[in-house]
DNA sequence: CAGAATCCTGAATGATACTG
DNA sequence: CAGTATCATTCAGGATTCTG
């Protein structure tokens, strides 16, 4: 099958599948928990330690949301002072390969878009 | 090399790289403009036509940042009236099998995904 | 430690009307 | 035909404070 007949996975149903995926993963913080999840399970505070930048609420917020898609696996402790440990599931795991397609796509190609978007401006502010 | 040394692609830089490009592709619309116009130029109209739900405005705007970062190139004959063809540039079409990737695994797990949110949402309020 | 609650701002999107 | 210009709305995300 032709990469042409490809693309009607991302046109089919008016890009409704294709949307509820990129609702997920893009997001500012989503794909970078999941990488840093990639291998290692890890409590809250070290998940805010591993991705600079993001905020607690942020962090609370993006874990909530790949809890309830069933990305990530929360597994709370009962102990005095608590300790919950974060883990991708089979389906988070299964995001990566994508992911790194994508993130390959990026590196591979960012030089020609900074370029041309450095090119773009001269021309319409001169 | 393994799938987790790999992932630094992602985690590469606080995530700056990977956040260029989903910055890039991650709006409503871009990536459904981009398989729109594989294979195919159209005219502004005619992809105005093809895109269910898509307003002018966010036609106009989606197309010049595609544009700008040299996705697609832009077409303009000098009649009356005014004709515009748009189209893929090689790096816009180097987009697309990343994308189907993304397409790809985003078809393979929604249904377990909206299962884990039906279930979530279920515990959650009772 | 692992969060919840609240407030606030800018940016993305949409609706509508106008034009070379 | 191929846009531009304006206005209104929504909401993701950040800062801050509080708590079991």
């Amino acid at each position: 099958m032709s990469q042409y007949e490809h693309t009607c996975m991302i046109r089919g149903d008016g890009g409704r599948t294709i949307r509820t995926i990129l609702d997920r993963i893009c997001d500012k913080w989503t794909l970078l928990v999941v990488a840093t999840l990639d291998q290692q399970r890890l409590r809250f505070t070290d998940l805010h330690r591993q991705i600079p930048g993001i905020s607690q609420r942020m962090l609370t917020l993006t874990l909530r949301n790949l809890e309830r898609d069933g990305l990530v696996s929360r597994t709370a402790y009962a102990e005095v002072p608590p300790r919950v440990e974060y883990a991708l599931t089979a389906t988070g795991r299964s995001l990566i390969p994508p992911a790194l397609a994508l993130a390959g796509w990026a590196i591979e190609h960012i030089a020609d878009i900074e370029a041309s978007r450095a090119a773009y401006e001269t021309r319409s502010a001169p």
